[in-house]
DNA sequence: CGGAGGTAGTATACACTACCTCCGGTGCTGTATT
């Protein structure tokens, strides 16, 4: 079939089956790949319709459609979007459901009268679940919010990480990766943590120009917070800017904050993990309601909220991540009309993002799982090593994660575990390398943050370049843009352009992200990301083309 | 690492500092307990 038929095809669908008379072309060009017979990565901004990605091919596909899904709160909504439509039902199995309804979603798939099929990462850790799908017959795996494929699969939610051995037990289906943020070295984890063969990748266009970007930096807490106050108070005062999110990094702080600016007369209500799941959920629907103007939350607030006329974002202190900024930030003007963006700075803070990443990689319980794999001759299922160990079950699948990164073990097509025979002590140590390279990493992504709140350049520059979108000039929507002098350069020396291959002497292979005018910054596999002074560079001779 | 909250000490009755300790994000799941 010729891709003009195939995009004929898909709109056919998509309008009759979904009452969809439009696609955007990034929506096409990815459903295009999957009908082809190629996985697919897609990076596109929240509300381009990512799910259309892979509610349209499933229709065409013979065989369910698994949808992997972080939240299953998240599920409810998507579950809820696909009645309306003249398609077939979908359902979701987790730990929530009662014996009976779990039963009654599987039998709805496995005689097809639901299509689609949403889990969380942990049901796939189990065998009978693997099963049951096996049986089924999937003919397209979803992971939906990719992202956390890499930001929690290390240590938070390890299953995560397991999900490209679950594909290949399944038999390879086509796979979907979906997500609204994913910086480079996020993309490249999803490609090869969920093993994509043959892939295509689709990543639209991050921009969002009617963001209006500034950074306030602080020395003294006292005054921060005061500040965070008061422009609240500003922006709750204009009815046309009353809408609004604050960041923070801690739940006292969301507390805290909370009933400083409900003193300050703003109707608002905090938001964290802290609390009841119906106190959360009643807050959600507030906000989603204009019953409150202002939602005070830590990163817990965010998935799955889509409210169009959010009119700042608003952070009293700094994220972990660009990549958690931007889809933090993100929130604001999904309606396309101006809305503000403000980073409230102390370098301090950066301190408590520090602590929160400093887990070192799990040294006991990979000494133990080494050493029970070791002591098995044939292949073992991971649930069957739990006696001979001292660890709960997900540092067992820490341990499990690392020591397959490392190649000492692999898992066959039943799930088994099968150890390589290397000597354990090297086994452990090689793992214990890999999970420092990833610590690596991650701090250096909170180094990032600091970049972006300190740059003298253009900050919408910076944020696009650390996602690999080079933007020639300055956007003229953001508060160093406002100070700057006109005829200041627009980021220059084109010798090391973005997303060149370069070695560097001292940390080896890294990739240009972008440049600024007198630094750049460089991605680096081992050490992560490093700003280079562009003098030094050009002068040392450090950084060589490759 | 740094902020919050408690305690001890000083000095003279409330209030201040100096020091110490503790805490800090994101969610699934299955099991035990009300």
């Amino acid at each position: 079939m010729s891709a003009r038929e195939r995009t004929a095809e898909l709109k056919r669908v998509a309008e009759e089956r979904f009452g969809w008379a439009d696609l955007h072309e990034d929506q096409l060009a990815a459903m295009r790949h999957v009908m082809a017979g190629h996985d697919v990565l897609a990076v596109l901004p929240t509300g381009a319709g990512k799910s259309a990605i892979y509610q349209v091919p499933a229709l065409l596909l013979d065989g369910p459609t698994l949808v992997v899904s972080p939240l299953i709160a998240l599920q409810h909504d998507q579950i809820e979007g696909l009645e309306d439509n003249a398609v077939p039902d979908a359902v979701a199995v987790n730990s929530s459901q009662a014996a009976g309804e779990r039963t009654q979603a599987w039998r709805a798939v496995r005689r097809g009268d639901a299509e689609y099929l949403f889990l969380a990462p942990e049901q796939l850790a189990k065998d009978d679940v693997l099963d049951a799908l096996g049986e089924l017959g999937v003919s397209l795996f979803v992971v939906d919010e990719a992202h956390c494929v890499s930001s929690w699969g290390h240590d938070f939610r390890p299953d995560y990480l397991r999900l490209g051995q679950v594909v290949e037990r399944l038999g390879h289906p086509r796979v979907i990766a979906l997500t609204a943020t994913a910086a480079l070295p996020v993309r490249e984890d999803i490609v090869t943590r969920l093993g994509l063969r043959d892939h295509r990748e689709v990543i639209g266009d991050f921009d969002r120009p009617n963001l209006r970007l500034a950074v306030e930096r602080f020395t003294e807490d006292a005054d921060k917070r005061a500040a965070v106050v008061a422009r609240v108070r500003e922006l709750t005062a204009d009815p046309a800017t009353r809408r609004g999110l604050v960041y923070v990094a801690s739940r006292k702080d969301a507390d805290r904050y909370a009933a400083d600016l409900a003193d300050a007369g703003v109707r608002v209500a905090r938001y964290h993990a802290g609390m009841k799941a119906a106190d959360r959920e009643q807050v959600h629907g507030r906000f989603l309601a204009d019953d409150v103007d202002v939602v005070v939350a830590t990163s817990a607030f965010g998935m799955g909220i889509d409210k169009p006329d959010v009119r700042f974002v608003l952070h009293a202190s700094a994220p972990d991540s660009l990549d958690s900024y931007y889809q933090q930030v993100g929130r604001a003007g999904r309606d396309g009309d101006p809305a503000t963006v403000t980073l409230f700075y102390r370098p301090e803070d950066l301190h408590l993002q520090k602590f929160l990443t400093a887990a070192k990689p799990p040294l006991e319980p990979l000494r133990q799982v080494t050493r029970a794999l070791a002591g098995h001759d044939s292949p073992v299922r991971p649930e069957d090593l739990d006696d001979e160990l001292d660890t709960s079950t997900a540092q067992r699948t820490r341990a499990v994660n690392l020591l397959e990164q490392a190649g000492a073990v692999t898992t066959d097509d039943t799930g088994r575990l099968d150890y390589s025979g290397r000597a354990p002590e090297e086994a452990v140590a090689d793992a214990v390398e890999l999970g420092e390279a990833h610590q690596r990493l991650v701090r250096s992504r909170i180094e990032m943050v600091r970049g972006y709140a300190e740059t003298t350049g253009c900050r919408r520059q910076f944020l696009l370049g650390y996602f690999g979108q080079q933007r020639s000039g300055r956007c003229g929507n953001c508060d160093t843009c406002d100070t700057a002098p006109d005829d200041s350069p627009a980021p220059g020396d084109t010798t090391f352009p973005a997303n060149t291959p370069v070695r560097h002497q001292e940390w080896g292979r890294g990739v240009v992200m972008s440049t600024e005018q007198d630094r750049l910054t460089v991605l680096f596999d081992e050490v992560g990301y490093k700003t280079l002074s562009l003098a030094a560079v050009t002068e040392g001779d450090l950084l060589t083309p490759e």
